[in-house]
DNA sequence: TGGTTACTGGAACGACGTTCCAGAAGGGAT
DNA sequence: ATCCCTTCTGGAACGTCGTTCCAGTAACCA
């Protein structure tokens, strides 16, 4: 208490690490992955390289405290009082506009043993099984099978959305990817060429969301004990 | 031809854009990601930074071959000739060793638009899916399910499992995961305290194939029209 | 034989993560 | 009031990295 105060005093806007990770996150979101380095966010932060040291251990941590923010903010905006079913997509479709929005995020998530972020993936979609009536035994693999899903395809979508700018190229982005399906050799990629035309009116969060519900459709189809209520 | 001749007669071990992926992924495998860098891979060439540039655009491209390169060498080895299911399951298997044994390739994946890697392994469980009566419209989907849950879980589980050394501390690394998780705050989460003890005995393959055959169970639970043969 | 092309490798550049350290600013003890 | 001690600052410096540049070498062609 000391400590926190004498740093409050010291100067009205003091270094401290939620400050630092919030800043991380503006550069992040700016200028992308490359553009957070310590010493931009020095400037930013009108400091310089080893104050910034005080508060974050290293770069390692301080990328894995943004996106954990990320995870964390979206997480706390999700509704969960529809049903297991409705509120599993819900879950689904926060990480997933979460890391549309911050494609930097996505990359850190997988990474890592287990971080805070996708810990409370894992938590909240627990407990929506368990409401679901899946067994006990089969509650891990379930969620294990949704979180990695959803973090899978929703990193995935980033990653390629964030190399067009915006809707505006994004069905151009689309044309040339179909294109260059269609132009694979014929008897190495067969069944790429058949589907490549689909690839041009694509729906990235309903193709997302459908994924979602055939994971939850293997799941009423294994055996399982009803909720009683 | 002319050019591949000068080259192979100016040393018996002419620099080329293979011998150089092959020893990227050696350093990759011995080192670890950060032990690839250019001057490590010219002194284990006997060479010069400069001219590993004449053969390979940046470190980018050659990280892309690398993880490319394994991909490509697991999908040559799996069995397509037993029923769709199995070969669907020995295909994500491939993929799940070989992300296992090489680590590193798992970040460089999900990252890309659509390298000729997953590629591959979209075009090999597209066609099963086709064996298997999934109609059109719904191939697409389902693949891509497929495909982005098998990179989700393999790249979680290898990077987890590159932080300890092999079988003789995974049991270790498990109990420490299983302690952290049940020393959690009992509100915020109560499922994950509930299922630590099951880390435990985890089967990290075992778990994973579960997690397909739930999106093999929900493919079959959706409509779809059997195949004629 | 002379020039052209294909390829080599070492030196150099700028930027990065990180460390180091001299010092400022306040609080508590004397 | 004075001193120290802890907390915190910020700029300089170090070593390493990806990448570029370029002088040089060997095979081939006219």
């Amino acid at each position: 208490m000391a400590k926190a105060k004498a740093a409050a005093e010291r100067r009205e806007d003091a270094l401290s690490h939620d400050r630092i990770v919030e800043a991380a996150i503006e550069l992040l979101d700016a200028e992308g992955e490359t553009g957070l380095t310590f010493r931009a966010l020095a400037e930013r932060l009108a400091t310089g390289a080893g104050a910034i040291y005080w508060h974050v251990a290293n770069k390692g941590e301080l990328l894995a405290a943004a996106s954990d923010a990320i995870i964390g903010r979206a997480m706390a905006g999700v509704a969960t009082h529809a049903s297991p079913q409705k509120t599993i997509r819900g879950i689904a479709l926060g990480v997933f506009d979460a890391l549309d929005a911050h494609p930097w995020a996505g990359a850190l998530l997988s990474r890592g043993p287990w971080q805070t972020g996708m810990l409370q993936v894992l938590e909240r979609i627990g407990r929506q099984l368990q409401a679901l009536g899946v067994p006990e035994r089969a509650q891990f693999t379930a969620a294990s099978t949704l979180v990695s899903y959803i973090f899978g395809e929703s990193d995935q979508n980033a990653t390629n959305g964030s190399s067009h700018s915006r809707t505006a190229s994004r069905d151009e982005f689309l044309g040339v990817l179909a294109a260059r399906w269609e132009a694979l050799d014929a008897r190495e990629f067969p069944f790429l060429r058949s589907i490549a035309p689909r690839l041009r009116h694509h729906d990235d969060r309903a193709e997302f969301l459908a994924g979602v519900d055939i994971i939850l459709a293997g799941l009423a189809a294994s055996p399982r004990k009803p909720r009683s209520h």
